[in-house]
RNA sequence: GGGCGAUUAGCUCAGCCGGUUAGAGCGCGUCGCUGAUAACGACGAGGUCAGUGGUUCGAGUCCACUAUCGCCCA
C-alpha cells in the first residue's frame, strides 16, 4: 500500500496537546525570530508593547489586550512587513512600593526613611519580578509573540537616563517648571495621595461642620457704591458657607458667581434668635429661604458683579506665605465655579487648601493656617485677639481645631448659624486619618502650551472604537492641564534636576555624562536611584547645588518608552540607536484596555507630542529635539481600546473578592487558540465582557471542533482517493457549487481583510465562524460528500471528484491562513499536514505564509446571491416536509417553488438539483409570478412610498389589505402600475411599489416567507413509497455496518430476507441498495453464521440481513 | 458631582440611511435525519428592545430626560 497523503487526523484531538506540540514545533525551528528577521517587502510596522508589572499574577484580563497584542503583528508579518516586537516591563511606581510597604508592615514614609531608602528599593527591585515566571509562562502558552530576551526595563539606567534626556530637553524649553499645585495631602503619614489611592479612601455619609460664617462688609464702601442707605445703623456682613472651619485662617478671598442675583436681606444677628438684634447680610437670592427660613426680609437684590472689589474684615489671622504679602487680600471676587445649589453663594476662598486656581486667577496670595502633619500653625487666631506670643490653637490636629473655631467664632458674634453635614470625604485608606487638600510646590510639564497640538495630533490617531477620539480620550486634552510630574516617592526614575541652597538656581541635567561633567567624578558605576542619586552634589560659582527629593510619577517613564527603550539620548546617541528610533517611531499599532486613557494612552501621547513638536515663532516655542526628524505626530498611529473583562456576574474581576478567573484552568482545559477566538469574537474590542468558560467551551465546539471534522473528513477520503489535486480543473471551470464555495471563499478573505485592516478581529473571526460552520461544513460538505467517495470502480478519480477534492483543499488551506493571526495553533497545525508536509517549497510555519489576497475575478456575487436564495428555499422546504408529516427519507413526487422575481428565478433555477435532494422529491416546478395557482398578500414597499405617500400609509395599507393580489401580480408581471382608490383619490403604485406575499395553495404542504413559497405535492405513489421502503432498508444496513465496526472502505457481501412491499422495494432498487453500502455482492438467502446479522422492521415488513467483509481496501 | 460607554430572549450577542413579521448561537421541550461531525435539521416555549416623553405616516434605530451597570475624573 502506498503511503498516505496526508497525515491521520485523530477525531477525538486534544486541543491543549496540539499547542503545546506547536509551541515545541516553532521552537526547533525558530519561527518567531525567522519571522521578524526575514526579509520584509512592505518595510517596517511598529509595534510598541505597553510594559505590564510583573509583581501581581496574570489574570485573564492580561491574556485579552496580550491576544491582541499578538494578533495584530503576525497579520502584518504575513502581509510582508517586519514587526519588531520588543518586551517590556513597568517595575516602578507605588504598588510596587506599597507592596513592599505592606510586607514590612509600614503605614507612613517615615518608616521607609529610617528602613533606609537603599534597602527599601532594594526590595522594591527584587519584588517586580515576584510572578516573572507566570508571566513567561502565560505568555508563551497564549502564543504571544514578543522578545522576552531582550527587553525594555524601566528601572535600569539606561532607561533612566533616556527619560532624563527628556526631561531636560522640555526643561530648556521652558516647559518643564516648578509651580504649586492643589493635592490630597495625609497629614498622619505626611504625604501625597496618588490619585487612585485617594479613591481608595472616600467615605460616604461623614459627618463634618457646616458652619456660616459673617465676614464684616465695610459700610462705607457699600453707601458710596449706593448699595446701602447712607443711614442705615446695623452691620451689614458677607455671608458665606464652608465645611472647613480650619482653613478659615486661610481665607483670602469671598467669591460670588457675577450673573447670579444677590439679595440683602435683614435677619436675626443668630439664626433662630428672633428676639435679638436684626443684622444685614449678603447671599445668593436663591438661597435667601434655604439659609434663613421663613420670615427673612429681602431689602434688596442686585447682581453679583456690583458685589466685586468690595472689601471686609478677615475672621482669623493666618501665616503669609514667603515672600508674599497680604495685599490684595479680602475683597470679593466673581468666578464660574460658584454653584447655587449649597451654601450661600458666597463661598470662602483659601487658595492653600484647595482653591489654587481661584486664587491664581484672580491674583490673590497665599495664607497658610496648618501645617503638613496637621497641626495648627501658632500665627493662627481671632482678628482683634491679644498679638504675641502662640495662638490659641497652636499644635492642635487640624480636624480639632474646627469645634474650638466655630465656638470662638460664635463668641467673636462671627457667625450666624452652626450645625454638621454628612457628605463623602476622604481618607488615608492606610489609617483612615482625613486628607487635607493641600497647595504645594510641583514640577509640571507645561502640556497646555501644546494643547492645540494635542488635539490635532490626536485627530490623526486610529481609535477603535471611534468614540474615544471625540469622547473620553478628546474631553480629556480638551480640558487639559499641566502635568503634575514630581512624586515625593523613592522607587521610581529620580527628576534630573539639581539646585542651589535657596532654590534661586535649577539645572536639570540630561544624561550621566553631563552630571560627570558637572561633579569632575566617574559616575559609570552609580545607581540612578534614591538614594545613591541624592548623595551627587556639585559645586557651581560657588554654591552647592543638591538633587530635589522627586521621583517622577511613572506615567511619564512609561510615556517615555518610545525613546528609552533604545537608551536614546537625542544627537549624541550612537548611530545603531538613532536608526532604531527612526525606523520605530510613531507606533503602528498599540492596544491596552480603556483605563489607560488617561494613563499611557496619554503620556505616549503627550510625549510624542511635545518632542516631535515643530514650535511656535508667535510665542517662541522652541522646537522639539525630534521635530526635524518626525513631522507632528502622536507616539501611535491606531489603538485598540479594550473594554474590562468582568465575571460572570458582570461584576468586576479583583483579588478581593475572589473572583479572579485563572486563565490556566481554560488554557489546561479548552486550550490558547479557542480562549481568543472567544477573547475576538465574544463582543467587539471596546464592550466590557463577561467572562465564561462555558463560553469558551461553546467556541471550541462550535467553531474548531466543526472546522476539525471538515479537516478529518479531508483527510480520511483523501487518503483512501488519492486524488492528484494537481490535476484538477481550474476553479472557474468546476461544477457551479464548487464555483460558489470558491466565491465565498473570495469573498471571505476580503471580508477578513478588511476586517483586520480595520482592527476589528470581532468581525473577522465571526465571519469565519459563520464561513466553516454555515457554509462549509453544514452546506458544502454535507450537500457534497458522495463526490468524495467514488472509488470502487477502479482507476483515478473523475473531474467531478477532483473539483470537490480541490475546492474543498483549497477552502481548507485559506482558511487556516485566515485564521493563523487569531488562532496560532490550530491553523499551524492544519497548514503542517496540509501544504507543508507535502511541498517543500512551501514555508515551514503558516506564519511565515503570505497573506492571501482575494482573487476579485472569483467572486461571483450574482452566484452567492442565488445559494442564499436557495438556502432559505430549503429551510421552507425542510419546514414543509416536517408538517406534512412525510418523512425525509420517503421521496415525494414535486416541489413547487416561487421566488421574488425573474433574476433570482434564472439563477435558483440552475442550483435545482441541490433542491431536489435536499427535499427528496422528483421534480422542482418553478412558479412565475404571474402563475394564477397562487394568491398573493400585497404589501406596501415602505422604503419606496413612505417618501411619496407620507400621511396616506395608513390608508394605503387599508387599500392594499382589500385588493385581489392575483391582479396585483398580473399588473406587476406586465409591468402596469395598479391604480388604487384612496379616499376618493387615485394613487398609482408602480410594480416596485408592491411586495407580493405567495398564499399557500390549497392541497400542499406550503410554508412561505417574504415573498418565497415551498408547496410539496404529498401524494405519495406505491412506486415512491418503494423507493422509501429501498432508503429504509439502506440506512438499517448502513447502521449495521457502524454496528459490526467496519471501515468506511469496506466491501461487503449482503444478505437479505424481507416479505411484503419491501421485498418488492428491494428487487427493484437492489442495484441502488448495494452501491449505497458498498456491497460486491447481494444474495437473497440466507447468511452464514458468521457473517454480522440483524433483524428489523420496515412500516411492517419483516426485514432480516447479514454481512460479512468481501474486501478490505 | 462631571465625562465617556453600555442596557435587545434564561445566557452571549447581531440588528445598515428610521420602513414590512426584531434575529442568531447556546440552553430547554417535541419531532426528524445521519457512514465526515463531539454533529445536523424542523417546530415550540421564551422579548414591555431598561423606563418616560418627544419628532415622524412609521422609532429597537433619531432627540430629551430618568434609572441601572462599567470605566475615568472630582
Amino acid at each position: 500500500m502506498v503511503s498516505a497523503m496526508f497525515d491521520e487526523v485523530p477525531s477525538d484531538v486534544s486541543f491543549p496537546s496540539l499547542e503545546k506540540r506547536i509551541i515545541e514545533l516553532w521552537k526547533e525551528r525558530d519561527v518567531f525570530r525567522r519571522s521578524v528577521d526575514r526579509p520584509a517587502p512592505k518595510g517596517d510596522w511598529v509595534f510598541f508593547e505597553g510594559p505590564p508589572t510583573a509583581n501581581g499574577k496574570p489574570g485573564v484580563h492580561h491574556v485579552i489586550s496580550r491576544a491582541y497584542k499578538d494578533l495584530f503583528p503576525r497579520f502584518k508579518t504575513m502581509q510582508g512587513y517586519r514587526v519588531g516586537r520588543k518586551g517590556g516591563w513597568d517595575t516602578h511606581g507605588l504598588p510596587v512600593e506599597i507592596a513592599v510597604e505592606k510586607r514590612l508592615g509600614f503605614t507612613n514614609k517615615q518608616q521607609i526613611e529610617e528602613y533606609g531608602i537603599a534597602e527599601f528599593n532594594a526590595l522594591c527591585r527584587e519584588d517586580v519580578w515576584r510572578n516573572i515566571q507566570d508571566w513567561n509562562a502565560m505568555t508563551e502558552r497564549i502564543a504571544f509573540w514578543i522578545d522576552l530576551d531582550d527587553p525594555y526595563v524601566t528601572y535600569t539606567n539606561e532607561y533612566i537616563e533616556s527619560c532624563w534626556w527628556v526631561m531636560k530637553s522640555l526643561f530648556d524649553r521652558g516647559l518643564l517648571v516648578e509651580d504649586y499645585k492643589t493635592t490630597w495631602h495625609s497629614p498622619s503619614s505626611n504625604t501625597t495621595l496618588a490619585s487612585h489611592e485617594v479613591s481608595l479612601g472616600y467615605q460616604e455619609d461623614v459627618e463634618d461642620p457646616s458652619i456660616y460664617p459673617k465676614f464684616p462688609a465695610r459700610l462705607a464702601e457699600l453707601v458710596e457704591r449706593g448699595l446701602v442707605a447712607a443711614d442705615e445703623a446695623r452691620p451689614v456682613f458677607f455671608l458665606a458657607w464652608t465645611t472647613t472651619p480650619w482653613t478659615l485662617a486661610a481665607n483670602v478671598a469671598l467669591t460670588v458667581l457675577g450673573s447670579a442675583e444677590y439679595a440683602l436681606v435683614e435677619a436675626p444677628a443668630r439664626h433662630g434668635d428672633a428676639s435679638g438684634e436684626r443684622h444685614l447680610y449678603w447671599v445668593a437670592a436663591d438661597l435667601v429661604e434655604q439659609v434663613f427660613g421663613e420670615g427673612a426680609q429681602v431689602v434688596r437684590r442686585v447682581r453679583g458683579d456690583e458685589l466685586v472689589g468690595l472689601t471686609y474684615e478677615p475672621l482669623l489671622r493666618g501665616r503669609v506665605g514667603e515672600g508674599a504679602s497680604l495685599e490684595g487680600a479680602y475683597r470679593v471676587v466673581a468666578d464660574g465655579f460658584v454653584t447655587l445649589e449649597d451654601g450661600t453663594g458666597i463661598v470662602h476662598v483659601a487658595p492653600a487648601y484647595g482653591d489654587l486656581d481661584v486664587g491664581r486667577r484672580h491674583g490673590l496670595p497665599t495664607l497658610f493656617s496648618v501645617d503638613l502633619t496637621g497641626k495648627v500653625m501658632p500665627e493662627v487666631r481671632l482678628v482683634g485677639a491679644p498679638e504675641g506670643g502662640d495662638g490659641p490653637y497652636t499644635g492642635v490636629w487640624f480636624k480639632d481645631a474646627d469645634d474650638r473655631i466655630t465656638q470662638d467664632l460664635d463668641a467673636a458674634g462671627r457667625m450666624y448659624r452652626s450645625g454638621t453635614i454628612r457628605h463623602a470625604y476622604p481618607f488615608n485608606w492606610r489609617d483612615d486619618t482625613p486628607l487635607m487638600n493641600v497647595a504645594k510646590k510641583s514640577w509640571y510639564i507645561r502640556t497646555t502650551a501644546v494643547k492645540d497640538l494635542l488635539l490635532a495630533n490626536n485627530d490623526a490617531i486610529g481609535w477603535h472604537p471611534d468614540h474615544v477620539r471625540t469622547g473620553r480620550f478628546g474631553k480629556w486634552l480638551e480640558n487639559n492641564v499641566d502635568w503634575a510630574l514630581s512624586r515625593e516617592r523613592y522607587w521610581g526614575a529620580p527628576m534630573p534636576i539639581w539646585q542651589n541652597a535657596d532654590g534661586s538656581r535649577k539645572l536639570c541635567v540630561g544624561s550621566v555624562a553631563e552630571l560627570e561633567r558637572l561633579t569632575g567624578r566617574d559616575l559609570s558605576d552609580l545607581d540612578l536611584h534614591r538614594p545613591y542619586v541624592d548623595e551627587v552634589t556639585f559645586e557651581l560659582d560657588g554654591e552647592t547645588f543638591t538633587r530635589v527629593p522627586y521621583t517622577v510619577d511613572v506615567w511619564f517613564e512609561s510615556g517615555a518608552m518610545p525613546y528609552a527603550q533604545w537608551h536614546y539620548l537625542g544627537e549624541r546617541s550612537p548611530e545603531h540607536v538613532k536608526e532604531q528610533l527612526q525606523r520605530n517611531f510613531p507606533a503602528d499599532y498599540i492596544c491596552e484596555a480603556v483605563d489607560q486613557t488617561r494613563g499611557w494612552f496619554y503620556s505616549l501621547h503627550a510625549l510624542g507630542t511635545l518632542l516631535t513638536d515643530p514650535g511656535d515663532p508667535e510665542t517662541g516655542r522652541e522646537p522639539g529635539p525630534l521635530a526635524h526628524l518626525f513631522p507632528p505626530s502622536s507616539a501611535f498611529r491606531n489603538v485598540n481600546v479594550l473594554g474590562h473583562i468582568v465575571d460572570e456576574n458582570g461584576e468586576k474581576m479583583s483579588k478581593s473578592r475572589g473572583n479572579v478567573v485563572d486563565p490556566w484552568t481554560v488554557l489546561d482545559a479548552q486550550g490558547a487558540d479557542a480562549l481568543r477566538w472567544y477573547l475576538y469574537s465574544v463582543s467587539p474590542a471596546g464592550a466590557t465582557k463577561r467572562f465564561s468558560a462555558g463560553l469558551v467551551e461553546e467556541t471550541l465546539r462550535d467553531h474548531f471542533m466543526t472546522l476539525w471534522n471538515v479537516y478529518g473528513f479531508f483527510v480520511l477520503y483523501a487518503n483512501l482517493e488519492r486524488p492528484d489535486l494537481a490535476a484538477a480543473p481550474a476553479a472557474a471551470e468546476r461544477p457551479l457549487v464548487d464555483r460558489w464555495l470558491v466565491s465565498r471563499l473570495e469573498s471571505l478573505t476580503q471580508e477578513v481583510t478588511d476586517a483586520l485592516e480595520g482592527f476589528d478581529p470581532t468581525a473577522a473571526s465571526r465571519a469565519l465562524r459563520d464561513f466553516v460552520v454555515d457554509e462549509l461544513s453544514n452546506w458544502y460538505v454535507r450537500r457534497n460528500r458522495r463526490r468524495f467517495w467514488r472509488s470502487g470502480q477502479g482507476g483515478g478519480l473523475d473531474a467531478d471528484s477532483l473539483a470537490a477534492y480541490a475546492t474543498l483543499y483549497e477552502a481548507l488551506v485559506r482558511v487556516a491562513t485566515l485564521m493563523a493571526p487569531m488562532a496560532p495553533f490550530t491553523s499551524e497545525e492544519l497548514y503542517q499536514n496540509l501544504v507543508a508536509a507535502r511541498d517543500p517549497e512551501a514555508p515551514d510555519s503558516v506564519h511565515l505564509a503570505a497573506w492571501p489576497e482575494a482573487r476579485a475575478e472569483l467572486i461571483d456575487a450574482g452566484l452567492e446571491r442565488d445559494m442564499r436564495a436557495l438556502v432559505r428555499l430549503v429551510e421552507l422546504g425542510r419546514a414543509a416536509r416536517a408538517a406534512s408529516g412525510v418523512k425525509l427519507r420517503q421521496p415525494l413526487p414535486e416541489v413547487l417553488v416561487r421566488v421574488r422575481d425573474a433574476a433570482e428565478l434564472a439563477g435558483v433555477r440552475a442550483l435545482a438539483d441541490q433542491l431536489r435532494e435536499e427535499l427528496n422529491v422528483k421534480a422542482v416546478r418553478f412558479l412565475a409570478v404571474e402563475d394564477t395557482f397562487v394568491d398573493y398578500l400585497v404589501k406596501p414597499n415602505l422604503p419606496r412610498l413612505g417618501k411619496r405617500a407620507g400621511r396616506l400609509i395608513p390608508q394605503l395599507r387599508a387599500a392594499l389589505e382589500r385588493v385581489d393580489g392575483r391582479e396585483v401580480a398580473a399588473n406587476v408581471a406586465a409591468g402596469r402600475p395598479t391604480v388604487l382608490d384612496l379616499a376618493g383619490e387615485a394613487f398609482e403604485l408602480e410594480p416596485e411599489d408592491v411586495l407580493l406575499d405567495p398564499k399557500s395553495p390549497e392541497g400542499y404542504a406550503a410554508e412561505e416567507e417574504r415573498g418565497y413559497l415551498v408547496a410539496l405535492d404529498t401524494r405519495v405513489t406505491d412506486e415512491l413509497r418503494r423507493e422509501g421502503l429501498a432508503r429504509d432498508a439502506v440506512r438499517l444496513v448502513q447502521n449495521a455496518r457502524k454496528n459490526a465496526g467496519l471501515e468506511v472502505s469496506d466491501r461487503i457481501r449482503l444478505y437479505v430476507q424481507a416479505d411484503g412491499a419491501l421485498a418488492q422495494a428491494l428487487a427493484e432498487h437492489g442495484e441502488t441498495l448495494a452501491r449505497e453500502v458498498l456491497a460486491v455482492e447481494l444474495l437473497n438467502e440466507a447468511p452464514p453464521a458468521s457473517a454480522h446479522r440483524e433483524e428489523g422492521e420496515v412500516d411492517g415488513d419483516r426485514f432480516a440481513f447479514g454481512l460479512e467483509v468481501a474486501a478490505r481496501a
